[in-house]
DNA sequence: CTTTGGATCGTCT
DNA sequence: GACGATCCAAAGG
């Protein structure tokens, strides 16, 4: 994973972050649903008003971690990407839980499943113990020469790592949730079937009876 | 199973 | 001053 890979348009990017891996500190999980949002092109990024405070990370260079707050209560974290001086980031909506089980249940207390661990954008910051603190950090900063990567020094950072399982051929797609404005955009991406999404899989559940 | 409303505060108008 | 890229518990069928 490098700079190089986020710095395509959001709806290019999106699905090729599916199967990749975001991880903090000891716990990881798998990227299983993606939403795409295009600055001056979307009337639902946070950014198509133009910059502003909040915004600003959104218009730096790719592969760096957009955090917001919202409804009050929660963080949702993005993968900045295109080009620098253009605001696009994806949204991250769900993960399958990968490592660090027991932390990401201690995080949230409210999970009754595994599923409920990341089973959402608000749930996976919840569970990886992503907050405001993280806006701005550097996802695929250069690891130090001679670097191991699985050689922890228990660092907290946040970082995408690419394992080498690849996007599914055909991800699912269908429109964004959440927003009121440019909802007919159907940039939302996901894994066919994963029982993680945060959203139920219709598609791809077996049909009763 | 689905629907509803409460929580709660940073951000922008 | 309004509202949100959400979650959860409780109530209803």
């Amino acid at each position: 994973m490098q700079r190089s890979d986020l710095a395509a348009g959001p709806v290019a990017v999106a699905p090729w972050l599916l199967n990749k891996v975001l991880v903090r500190g000891g716990r990881a999980g798998r990227i299983v649903e993606v939403e795409a949002y295009h600055g001056a092109n979307d009337a639902a990024s946070h950014a198509y008003r133009g910059p502003t405070p909040r915004t600003a990370v959104m218009f730096g260079p790719p592969g760096f971690l957009y955090v917001y707050f919202t409804y009050g209560m929660h963080w949702c974290a993005n993968v900045v990407c295109g080009p620098e001086g253009e605001a696009a980031a994806v949204l991250v909506r769900a993960l399958a839980p990968v490592r660090g089980l027991d932390e990401m249940r201690a995080a949230r207390p409210a999970a009754r499943s595994e599923r409920d661990l990341c089973s959402g954008p608000a749930k996976l910051c919840q569970a990886l113990g992503i907050t405001g603190a993280d806006n701005g950090v550097d996802l695929v900063a250069a690891t130090g020469r001679g670097a191991r990567p699985g050689a922890s020094d228990a660092s907290a950072a946040v970082r995408l790592l690419d394992d080498g399982t690849p996007p599914p051929r055909r991800p699912g797609r269908g429109t964004r949730i959440g927003i009121r404005e440019a909802t007919e955009k159907r940039w939302r991406f996901w894994v066919p079937g994963d029982p993680n999404l945060s959203t139920p899989d219709r598609a791809s559940r077996p049909s009763r009876r």
